[in-house]
DNA sequence: TTTTATAACTGACTTATGGTCATATAAATA
DNA sequence: TATTTATATGACCATAAGTCAGTTATAAAA
């Protein structure tokens, strides 16, 4: 993951590209343990073993490398609902992998508002296609599982994105966890916030292709 | 809006009450002329014309003001829809009333990830009850206007809360507007997102009141 | 092997901003 | 008018993102 112990510099591209993910690595770990606005360049570069210079030699602000774990983490959710939807499981597959791939939640819940704001234009662009392409991979995966024609599946396979980012966003809400909520408002702080409101999402939309 | 000119200290309630809207009403003008990100608490105060510390006597962190902000816009939200839904138009109002009412988007875009995260626990709580309340009278007027039985408007209110909260997310890549947007990247940059994708949603759900 | 050139790396520093608190004083009350 | 109270102030603090002049590992040249 990181560099031969006997070197100490990245001079070739694939010595940077082992810098480049040992970093991603180090942000992943911080993220998944501290939570992400936790966050501190200054931590993750302790934990990378690398000067916080260095890290501004790899990406050009804290979002980019968050923009980067996002991306990452919808390939796996992507990956995996190519992997394993059936006609049967297909609703499942497409609630769950997004619900247990670590991080894709709270990445996707501030993938616009907080992240891309601050990412520069041509890595976001770059990114954006790799989404887009992402996007079509899912409709594809719908329209072989489903029998619907793809320019269908395109259509549904954003509203989906929309919806997941909603459900998302409750999810964030879900999480926080205040000391005391109170009971009449315990429903708005429930957990597994985003299964049951993006299953309602999926379900409706799968029907609406029949 | 603000205090009489003889008067520099807000001492009685109403009075104190008139010092939260004008400084209420600053933050609401810097939001609209900066944008939301760029509005820094010491140009709040400049612009209400008080001292920065006395801001804190009227909230207790910035996001308070701007969950405020969030509750008095769906507050008109709310209003527009109750005032002006018929059979016939209920599916534009409910598209029209948040993507008119100013504010209403860019603060709901970052509600759960960027606002209430940092807000007070009984300010929150007593926000979140306004909301719920507001939600309720949504599904009202949706019951009114199709005739559905009211449990399955407050569920329908719920899922179209879910999609406005993604539409808003979109939007809010709608108006970075960034310099050279390539051409195939065009369509996830388009303006008027949200009436696009969150009038898809509604007529969905409208549809599946029948 | 030694010298030179290159660019990866460093971390103290700058800047920006949210939030605090000792002090001053407007205004109600005695 | 004198006293009390609590509103208002703004210099100050803490934190964190991002910068850059200087250092040095490594490759290439001598």
């Amino acid at each position: 993951m990181s560099l031969p112990d006997n070197r100490k510099r990245a001079r070739s591209d694939d010595e940077k590209e082992a810098r480049r993910r040992a970093i991603l690595a180090a942000t992943r770990a911080m993220v998944a343990t501290q939570g992400l606005d936790a966050v501190t360049m200054n931590a993750i570069a302790k934990e990378a073993g690398v000067s916080k210079g260095t890290l501004y030699l790899y990406a050009r602000t804290k979002e980019e490398l968050l923009l980067a774990l996002f991306v990452d983490a919808m390939e796996e959710v992507v990956s995996r609902i190519e992997a394993t939807a059936t006609p049967k499981t297909l609703a499942d597959v497409l609630v769950n992998a997004p619900a247990d791939v670590p991080l894709f939640l709270p990445l996707l819940a501030r993938l616009f508002t907080v992240i891309e704001g601050n990412v520069a234009e041509e890595p976001l662009f770059a990114e954006k296609r790799r989404m887009r392409d992402m996007g079509l991979r899912v409709a594809q995966v719908i329209s072989e599982q489903t029998g619907a024609p793809l320019d269908r599946t395109r259509e549904a396979s954003m509203v989906l994105m929309l919806s997941m980012q909603g459900a998302a966003q409750f999810d964030i809400a879900a999480g926080r966890e205040p000391d005391e909520v109170p009971d009449d408002l315990a429903h708005m702080f429930a957990k597994e916030h985003f299964r049951t409101s993006y299953g309602m999402a999926v379900r409706l939309v799968l029907n609406g292709l029949k």
